[in-house]
DNA sequence: AATTTATAGGTAACCGGTGTCATAAAGCAA
DNA sequence: TTGCTTTATGACACCGGTTACCTATAAATT
């Protein structure tokens, strides 16, 4: 590691001298901490305005013990729900200095914990944003708020603490799909959901079954089976479900990604969408209008929850707690109707 | 901002404390540093190994002035592109100190060169990784160099400096492409490439009529236009081709988005793929094989290449630069063959 | 043996901010 | 006017490391 000088930036000390005054009292106009007289304030920040002065980062961050690190922590299959998220969390970080770093964990290793928590005690981000799945583990956000360390969530269900997360409704969003399917008068009708491990899971397969069970129709056990919310885990269980002795005339998956999958099976199986299947993917990551037929997919405002889950972060410092929100926000999810579905050839019979 | 106390971490201070030396030695045996004797150090070494000791990156950022920042400057329109970058950076990064953060531009802004340079002043990141096309702004390059500011490039060009950069053979690969249409008896092809601000787009371009000139073909002016390499800009191109008097029997793309996009104004014309139409891309990205047929493409290793660069990045530090290397690593690309080509129908009859 | 030269290690200042506490001036009640 | 708060500000140590420079001892040279 060797050291670069770099002679160019303005720092405190050159704030201080230049308004007469001491660096603490530059640094109480810059935290916009009180007791600094009207006038001596105006004057510094007048000073700061023109000088273009940002106070160092670093050393910020090791006297506050706390960096304008932003982690983005994920264990997810899909990339482009990945990607997405992404862009809104940048899109709230901009004009900010804050900085977005990755943080992709594997669930499946028994240390992702200490990983994680190695990082906060090393790093010492300003907050991490929990995306599904990791944004489901109770323990671990439990760990963290010991460590007393900020984070904020998008997750279907309610977690500990309400106020630090955006809450979906995965349930009402797969309801619509299956009101959708029942209404088109599909009534053999199949699931294929992700790994039991995420809580959307569970929303979206039990949103699915109210649904359908409005209809009257119930979602058959061997018509319901695991996937792993990815592409090639679609291919595998859709070759399964379509090869079986009841062969559903309708499948919605438990993202997008598997629902592509069921495309490519039900073409190697012979069958067109939506004539002989229809399909309904959830997520409407961009795939949906790339693939043929265009698919029928329950949005999910991936990208704006990234923006949403970010300024709450951001702000949740701002404020004290007691203005703080003590319930989720719900972001409602719908049905965007495509070309992958329609009704089943039995009924036209 | 709040401080958080947090008095759990060990510091040099501990470490020096327990070795019973001044905590300057713990940082010369920290940073291999000579000059601490062979015994000493070697107690010093375990101690820190038991206690887990890792020294603040705050701390040592401020005193270095470089951070532990990794910065991903990228403005380009595939997001599949840069999630299989990001992938490899971070597969590289595993296990480092170094954290990998997000900087996407936007080329077409005015003061894009001023926000990065600002960037890196204010956060002094330990390098920076380009990827096409922000990659070929030689000017970019050149400011930041000023700067004494580490980084790397992916791109198909040489650029100023050879030792910081793995050069891909987008010419050649784009020449494969040919030489396979060529081969299976097209005459009438297109290409659409990306903006004339992407080098890579004249590499392909180029790469690609000479491997058609080696069968004594060439690139008609009208069946040669330019998309955005995006999706969207790929449905546009293709449908103006398909709808032109000399309609083209294969059509090869500066990237896979804009390939996809052929497929959707392909079968919106009711042309299929491949026996009416031939479609070969380029990046070959997860989406090839998850479309119908599976496509065509010039396999580029994006994420090798994120993972190379990237240790080339952290290394480069390490070796003194007489070691360093003084011509780009290439990268050869190879065309992988699926189903989205076939010899034309014209040549069947 | 005296002098020079390495080598091992320490001290103090510094990187650029912040917290804590002391202090002077100003405001206000008695 | 005195005494007590409140407000505005500065001095100084500290966050956890580093560089620059200095000293003491051991090894090498003459």
């Amino acid at each position: 590691m060797t050291t670069q000088r770099d002679k160019g930036t303005i720092t405190i000390n050159d704030i201080a001298r230049m308004s007469g005054v001491s660096k603490k009292t530059v640094s109480r106009v810059i935290n916009k901490s009180p007791s600094v007289g009207a006038n001596t304030r105006k004057q510094i920040e007048k000073i700061i305005e023109e000088t273009g002065f940002i106070p160092n980062p670093q050393a910020q961050a090791l006297a506050f013990r706390r960096s304008f690190l932003i982690a983005l922590v994920y264990d997810n299959p899909s990339p482009q729900y990945i990607a997405n998220i992404q862009r809104g969390v940048l899109k709230a970080l901009e004009g900010t200095r804050f900085q977005l770093v990755l943080r992709p964990c594997d669930r499946a290793e028994l240390n992702y914990h200490d990983k994680i928590l190695s990082f906060v005690q090393q790093h010492n981000p300003f907050g991490l944003i929990f995306v599904p799945s990791m944004s489901e583990d109770i323990e671990l956000s439990r760990k963290l708020k010991e460590r007393n360390c900020h984070f904020v969530r998008i997750a279907s269900v309610d977690l500990t603490d309400p106020a630090h997360q955006i809450k979906t409704a995965d349930a009402e969003g797969a309801k619509l799909a299956a009101r959708h399917l029942a209404q088109l008068g599909h009534t053999k009708v199949a699931h294929i959901h992700g790994p039991e491990l995420f809580q959307s899971t569970h929303e979206r397969r039990d949103g699915f079954k109210a649904g359908l069970a409005e209809f009257g129709l119930s979602l058959a056990p061997e018509l319901t089976i695991e996937g792993a919310y990815t592409f090639d885990s679609g291919v595998k269980c859709a070759t399964t479900l379509l090869h079986g002795k009841e062969r559903p005339t309708a499948i919605f998956t438990g993202n997008d990604e598997m629902a592509v999958g069921v495309y490519v099976a039900a073409r190697k199986a012979g069958l067109r969408i939506p004539q002989d299947l229809s399909v309904v993917g959830f997520d409407d990551t961009p795939i949906v209008s790339r693939i043929w037929p265009p698919m029928t997919s329950v949005r999910f405002p991936i990208r704006d929850l990234g923006f949403d889950v970010a300024t709450l972060l951001i702000d949740s410092d701002k404020m004290p707690p007691a203005q703080q929100r003590t319930v989720p926000q719900i972001v409602e999810l719908d049905l965007i109707i495509r070309e992958s579905t329609t009704a089943p050839v039995s009924e036209i019979r």
